[in-house]
RNA sequence: GGUGGAGUGGCCGAGAGGCGAGGCUCGGGACUGCAAAUCCCGCUACACGGGUUCAAAUCCCGUCUCCACCUCCA
């Protein structure tokens, strides 16, 4: 089997994966900024480490996957006063519906979800000990800033130079010795929810929750930290600089996600394009949202557009319909298998959209092996199906997808059907086609697909 | 100004020197009483201009266009 090589932002390089303690990987991942309901961007980002995760263990390796929550921060402070109702609560609605969007989509939830405010503990030991090692320093205004000067190396993952910055537009520089010193602690405003610490009240900057909180379930040094994109600067750059000034050995691999696009542009809400999940899932299912957002590689910009969202869900249909029958012919759940053709594009920094042509070809072939009656080469594909889909989260045999709604009706209108079939199958048999095509019109009408194979007709709710 | 990314057939989307990934759509065919489903065939693309090479979407030089980050971002 071949070995894992993934992309590392901070190297740009593809190298082979060594995790820090043998046969363990621990994961930390950015999550959201729980101010607004989630949009197809965010859970992109969610779908692709859970992608990563399952591989993971799938490949044998028992995996501490942390995604925080960023629960307090200027933007929930803004909608609890437009909202009007406190900025706890405001959090926690959002936190919600991110959480019904990663279920939607089967993205598994992390071994742990850190909530920023539970956490100032931990945030102001941190600060201590860089005040202490004269990294940070505090004003006396109830501010702490990190010391940019200070840092044996800074930038080092956006590949930028301080003097090359541009300078903050807004930020209030009376109190910080270099205009690129950034906050580790906002001093509390009136009004403002805040936490007592030895600098004066006030609430965590954001790039201090992280640091503060991968130390907390991970440790000093950990194997890979993930996020998107446009998190690298600042963000990431700044959870470097507090950890490894605190003299934490902190992430030994970078991995980005791209974006969801939309006419070339970044899906975000404050370019006003962006598309809520909820809104998406009244179009497609979720497990058909997953496969189309798991279609372009994760490190390539996926172009938005319903016209593809729904040409990729026609076409998992396809797949899902051959494991269907598949599931019919053998009179069982095919067993899923990874085949070693998909471990290898897997190995190679996940390289889903390859994974999906061996999917297709795969399909292609147990089609054929179906019409055939061959059940040995069609348990054969459809295993290999299933063990992909499982990898990528589309399985749909999985039961987070199965919906109890109907399940009693099921087998009432299964019965149903089947008479209705007979009846067809009785006025073929004496050539009486008009008979026979309006029943198959009738049950048409219904949204129901009948499809004549060499096993019998076979029906599917469209 | 700095840093990084992108431009591939009707649409989506891989690949990163050598036989045109894959999907969807569309057209044709097989099968079928007719459909549906399925299978087969076809639609021969890499922004532009040069160069290197036996061979370039891929390497080099130049140009154009677009996107992103530079203290709100998945």
């Amino acid at each position: 089997m071949s070995a894992l090589k993934l992309y590392d932002t901070a190297t740009r390089d593809i190298r082979d994966f060594q995790p820090l303690k043998k046969g363990e990987v621990s994961i930390y991942v950015c999550g959201a900024t729980v101010q607004a309901a989630p949009h197809v961007g965010h859970i992109r980002s969610g779908v692709n480490f859970d992608i990563l995760r399952r591989w993971l263990t799938a490949s044998g390796y028992n995996v501490t996957f942390i995604r925080n929550v960023t629960d307090i921060d200027d933007k929930i402070l803004h909608k609890a006063v437009h909202e009007e109702i406190p900025w706890w609560a405001v959090a926690m609605k959002y936190e919600r519906a991110f959480a019904l969007a990663y279920e939607s989509l089967n993205v598994l939830p992390p071994t742990y979800e850190p909530r920023a405010t539970g956490h100032i503990t931990q945030m102001i030991e941190l600060m201590e000990k860089l005040i202490e090692n004269g990294s940070a320093y505090a004003p006396g205004n109830g501010d702490v800033y990190l010391e940019v000067r200070k840092l044996k190396s800074y930038l080092t993952l956006s590949n930028q130079k301080l003097d090359d910055l541009l300078p903050a537009g807004d930020a209030d520089e009376t109190y910080k010795r270099d205009p690129r010193d950034f906050a580790l602690w906002k001093a509390a405003k009136p009004g403002d929810p805040s936490w007592p610490t030895p600098w004066g009240a006030g609430r965590p900057g954001w790039h201090l929750e992280c640091s503060a909180m991968s130390h907390a379930y991970l440790g000093a040094e950990f194997d890979i930290h993930g996020g998107g994109l446009d998190l690298i600067f600042p963000h990431h750059e700044n959870e470097i600089a507090q950890s490894q000034a605190a003299g934490y050995g902190f992430a030994k691999l970078w991995m980005h996600n791209a974006w969801v696009t939309t006419s070339g542009e970044k899906m975000s809400k404050s370019l006003g394009n962006s598309l809520q999940v909820m809104e998406v899932l009244k179009r497609v299912r979720g497990i058909e949202l997953r496969w189309y957002l798991g279609s372009a590689h994760y490190r390539s910009m996926l172009e938005f557009s319903f016209e593809a969202l729904e040409e990729s869900a026609t076409a998992f249909k396809r797949v899902e319909s051959f494991l269907q029958r598949a599931k019919e012919l053998i009179g069982a759940v095919p067993g899923a298998v990874i085949a070693d053709e998909f471990a290898a594009v897997m190995n190679d920094d996940l390289s889903v959209p390859q994974g999906l042509a061996l999917i297709a070809e795969w399909q292609r072939s147990g089609n054929t092996a179906l019409t055939n009656g061959d059940s040995a080469q069609v348990s054969k594909f459809a295993g290999y199906i299933r063990g992909a889909l499982d990898i990528l989260g589309c399985d749909p045999f999985d039961p987070a997808y199965a919906s109890n709604a109907g399940a009693d009706l099921s087998a009432a209108v299964d019965g149903l059907i089947a008479l209705l079939l007979e009846q067809r199958e009785a006025a073929r048999a004496r050539k009486d086609f008009a008979a026979a095509d309006s029943i198959r019109d009738r049950i048409t009408a219904m949204g129901i697909s009948i499809e004549d194979t060499p096993q019998g007709p076979r029906w599917s709710i469209n």
